[in-house]
DNA sequence: AGCGGGATTTTCT
DNA sequence: GAAAATCCCGCTT
Protein backbone atom coordinates (compact mmCIF):
# COMPACT_ATOMS: atom_id res chain seq x y z
CA UNK A 1 0.00 0.00 0.00
CA UNK A 2 1.18 3.44 -1.26
CA UNK A 3 0.85 6.15 0.56
CA UNK A 4 -1.92 8.58 -1.31
CA UNK A 5 -0.51 12.06 -2.75
CA UNK A 6 -1.69 14.93 -0.84
CA UNK A 7 0.34 17.21 -3.07
CA UNK A 8 -2.52 18.90 -4.96
CA UNK A 9 -3.58 20.54 -2.10
CA UNK A 10 -0.23 22.74 -1.34
CA UNK A 11 -1.76 25.20 -4.19
CA UNK A 12 -3.84 28.19 -3.94
CA UNK A 13 -7.72 27.29 -2.88
CA UNK A 14 -9.10 28.34 -6.40
CA UNK A 15 -7.12 25.96 -8.04
CA UNK A 16 -7.49 23.18 -4.88
CA UNK A 17 -11.20 23.44 -4.82
CA UNK A 18 -12.08 21.72 -8.31
CA UNK A 19 -9.55 19.52 -7.61
CA UNK A 20 -11.38 18.20 -4.71
CA UNK A 21 -14.52 17.53 -5.93
CA UNK A 22 -15.14 13.78 -6.74
CA UNK A 23 -12.65 12.90 -3.56
CA UNK A 24 -13.93 10.36 -0.86
CA UNK A 25 -14.26 11.02 2.67
CA UNK A 26 -13.98 8.50 5.62
CA UNK A 27 -15.77 9.25 8.44
CA UNK A 28 -15.70 6.71 11.63
CA UNK A 29 -18.01 7.61 14.14
CA UNK A 30 -20.10 5.41 16.48
CA UNK A 31 -18.24 2.29 15.70
CA UNK A 32 -19.40 2.99 11.93
CA UNK A 33 -17.49 4.14 8.80
CA UNK A 34 -19.36 6.39 6.67
CA UNK A 35 -18.45 7.10 3.19
CA UNK A 36 -19.50 10.40 1.20
CA UNK A 37 -18.29 11.72 -2.27
CA UNK A 38 -17.77 15.70 -2.03
CA UNK A 39 -19.82 17.13 -4.62
CA UNK A 40 -19.82 21.14 -4.34
CA UNK A 41 -16.86 22.98 -2.71
CA UNK A 42 -15.94 26.93 -2.51
CA UNK A 43 -12.53 28.46 -2.61
CA UNK A 44 -11.60 30.89 0.36
CA UNK A 45 -7.93 33.31 -0.30
CA UNK A 46 -5.89 35.51 1.92
CA UNK A 47 -6.44 38.35 -0.65
CA UNK A 48 -9.60 37.55 -0.87
CA UNK A 49 -12.41 39.84 1.54
CA UNK A 50 -15.11 37.38 2.00
CA UNK A 51 -12.10 34.91 3.79
CA UNK A 52 -12.08 35.03 7.45
CA UNK A 53 -7.85 34.73 6.65
CA UNK A 54 -8.39 38.26 4.93
CA UNK A 55 -7.44 40.53 7.77
CA UNK A 56 -4.82 38.30 9.05
CA UNK A 57 -4.20 35.99 11.50
CA UNK A 58 -6.13 35.30 14.58
CA UNK A 59 -6.66 32.53 17.41
CA UNK A 60 -9.88 31.70 15.19
CA UNK A 61 -7.87 31.67 11.82
CA UNK A 62 -4.85 30.58 12.65
CA UNK A 63 -5.44 27.12 11.17
CA UNK A 64 -5.84 28.67 7.83
CA UNK A 65 -2.27 29.63 8.06
CA UNK A 66 -1.25 26.47 8.54
CA UNK A 67 0.24 23.31 6.63
CA UNK A 68 -1.86 22.09 3.56
CA UNK A 69 -4.37 18.86 4.34
CA UNK A 70 -5.47 20.22 8.13
CA UNK A 71 -9.11 20.77 8.54
CA UNK A 72 -10.71 24.08 9.68
CA UNK A 73 -13.73 24.20 11.42
CA UNK A 74 -15.57 27.23 12.48
CA UNK A 75 -18.55 28.08 14.47
CA UNK A 76 -21.27 30.01 12.75
CA UNK A 77 -24.72 31.57 13.56
CA UNK A 78 -24.49 30.38 16.74
CA UNK A 79 -25.48 26.96 16.07
CA UNK A 80 -23.70 25.34 13.35
CA UNK A 81 -20.24 24.24 12.21
CA UNK A 82 -18.76 24.39 8.91
CA UNK A 83 -15.76 22.48 7.62
CA UNK A 84 -12.64 23.52 5.21
CA UNK A 85 -9.34 21.94 4.20
CA UNK A 86 -6.34 24.21 4.21
CA UNK A 87 -4.56 24.19 1.28
CA UNK A 88 -1.26 26.39 -0.13
CA UNK A 89 1.80 26.49 1.74
CA UNK A 90 2.28 27.34 5.58
CA UNK A 91 1.97 30.68 6.24
CA UNK A 92 -0.77 31.69 3.29
CA UNK A 93 -4.17 31.89 5.54
CA UNK A 94 -6.34 29.75 2.40
CA UNK A 95 -8.78 27.19 2.51
CA UNK A 96 -11.94 25.34 0.61
CA UNK A 97 -15.08 24.78 2.12
CA UNK A 98 -16.80 21.73 1.52
CA UNK A 99 -20.45 22.77 0.94
CA UNK A 100 -22.21 19.15 -0.20
CA UNK A 101 -21.14 16.00 -0.09
CA UNK A 102 -23.38 12.58 -1.80
CA UNK A 103 -23.27 9.21 0.80
CA UNK A 104 -21.68 6.99 -1.07
CA UNK A 105 -21.77 4.42 2.31
CA UNK A 106 -23.83 4.68 5.29
CA UNK A 107 -26.79 7.10 3.71
CA UNK A 108 -29.89 5.79 6.53
CA UNK A 109 -27.26 6.54 9.15
CA UNK A 110 -26.69 10.31 8.28
CA UNK A 111 -30.41 10.62 7.76
CA UNK A 112 -30.90 9.33 11.05
CA UNK A 113 -28.56 11.62 12.24
CA UNK A 114 -30.30 14.37 10.58
CA UNK A 115 -33.91 13.53 10.86
CA UNK A 116 -34.12 14.20 6.79
CA UNK A 117 -34.43 12.08 4.14
CA UNK A 118 -32.23 12.15 1.01
CA UNK A 119 -30.00 15.06 -0.14
CA UNK A 120 -31.65 17.10 3.00
CA UNK A 121 -29.10 15.05 4.78
CA UNK A 122 -26.14 16.42 3.99
CA UNK A 123 -26.65 19.40 1.19
CA UNK A 124 -25.40 22.13 2.57
CA UNK A 125 -22.32 23.22 4.95
CA UNK A 126 -23.29 23.25 7.98
CA UNK A 127 -25.59 20.21 7.25
CA UNK A 128 -23.06 17.97 6.27
CA UNK A 129 -20.95 18.78 9.70
CA UNK A 130 -24.44 17.75 11.53
CA UNK A 131 -24.27 14.19 9.84
CA UNK A 132 -20.74 13.31 10.00
CA UNK A 133 -20.63 14.54 13.40
CA UNK A 134 -17.63 17.23 12.59
CA UNK A 135 -17.16 19.95 15.05
CA UNK A 136 -14.29 22.47 17.39
CA UNK A 137 -12.48 18.88 18.39
CA UNK A 138 -11.81 18.11 14.71
CA UNK A 139 -10.25 21.56 14.18
CA UNK A 140 -7.00 21.76 12.81
CA UNK A 141 -7.21 17.40 12.49
CA UNK A 142 -5.00 16.13 9.79
CA UNK A 143 -6.99 14.63 6.74
CA UNK A 144 -4.63 12.01 5.90
CA UNK A 145 -5.51 10.19 9.01
CA UNK A 146 -8.80 8.77 10.88
CA UNK A 147 -11.37 9.47 12.65
CA UNK A 148 -12.08 11.66 9.17
CA UNK A 149 -9.96 11.09 6.58
CA UNK A 150 -9.94 12.18 2.71
CA UNK A 151 -9.36 9.76 0.16
CA UNK A 152 -8.16 11.16 -2.92
CA UNK A 153 -9.94 10.31 -6.60
CA UNK A 154 -8.65 11.14 -10.02
CA UNK A 155 -9.32 14.41 -10.84
CA UNK A 156 -12.64 14.76 -12.71
CA UNK A 157 -12.72 16.46 -16.21
CA UNK A 158 -13.53 20.38 -16.58
CA UNK A 159 -16.46 19.63 -18.79
CA UNK A 160 -18.28 17.91 -15.66
CA UNK A 161 -17.28 21.08 -13.33
CA UNK A 162 -19.76 24.40 -12.97
CA UNK A 163 -18.37 27.36 -11.86
CA UNK A 164 -20.27 29.98 -10.14
CA UNK A 165 -20.01 33.15 -7.68
CA UNK A 166 -20.15 31.81 -3.69
CA UNK A 167 -23.34 31.74 -1.53
CA UNK A 168 -24.13 33.48 1.55
CA UNK A 169 -21.33 36.00 1.44
CA UNK A 170 -21.47 39.42 1.90
CA UNK A 171 -18.24 41.07 0.24
CA UNK A 172 -16.28 39.57 -2.74
CA UNK A 173 -19.76 38.18 -3.79
CA UNK A 174 -18.59 38.67 -7.64
CA UNK A 175 -15.54 36.38 -7.22
CA UNK A 176 -16.44 32.74 -9.63
CA UNK A 177 -14.74 30.16 -6.72
CA UNK A 178 -18.05 27.77 -6.10
CA UNK A 179 -17.56 24.53 -7.76
CA UNK A 180 -19.86 21.80 -8.01
CA UNK A 181 -20.26 18.47 -10.10
CA UNK A 182 -22.63 19.67 -12.74
CA UNK A 183 -26.33 17.88 -12.02
CA UNK A 184 -25.43 16.62 -9.34
CA UNK A 185 -28.33 16.36 -6.85
CA UNK A 186 -27.04 16.75 -3.44
CA UNK A 187 -25.66 19.95 -4.70
CA UNK A 188 -26.65 22.76 -2.27
CA UNK A 189 -28.29 25.02 -4.97
CA UNK A 190 -28.33 26.34 -8.17
C1' DA B 1 -41.13 27.66 -5.66
C1' DG B 2 -40.03 31.61 -3.37
C1' DC B 3 -39.80 34.94 0.39
C1' DG B 4 -39.24 36.48 5.28
C1' DG B 5 -38.12 35.98 9.94
C1' DG B 6 -36.24 33.65 14.00
C1' DA B 7 -32.85 30.75 16.30
C1' DT B 8 -28.48 31.40 19.06
C1' DT B 9 -23.47 32.48 20.36
C1' DT B 10 -18.70 33.19 18.84
C1' DT B 11 -15.71 36.49 17.05
C1' DC B 12 -14.11 40.75 16.05
C1' DT B 13 -14.67 46.09 16.17
C1' DG C 1 -22.68 45.87 19.78
C1' DA C 2 -23.06 43.92 15.16
C1' DA C 3 -22.25 40.53 11.94
C1' DA C 4 -21.94 35.99 10.71
C1' DA C 5 -18.94 31.14 4.49
C1' DT C 6 -26.71 28.68 7.77
C1' DC C 7 -30.86 26.27 8.35
C1' DC C 8 -35.71 25.64 9.24
C1' DC C 9 -40.44 26.78 9.36
C1' DG C 10 -44.56 29.06 7.95
C1' DC C 11 -46.88 31.87 4.73
C1' DT C 12 -47.91 33.35 0.02
C1' DT C 13 -48.13 32.62 -4.94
Amino acid sequence: MSSPDFSFLQTRSTKAAPRLLGCVLERTVAGRTIRVRIVETEAYDQQDAASHSYKGKTSRTDIMFGPAGCLYVYFTYGMYYCCNIVTDQEGVGSAVLIRAVEPLEGAAYLERVRDKVGVEATNGPAKLCQALGIDKTLNGHNIRYGPLRLIPQPSLGASMITVTPRIGISKAQEMPWRFYITDNPYVSRR
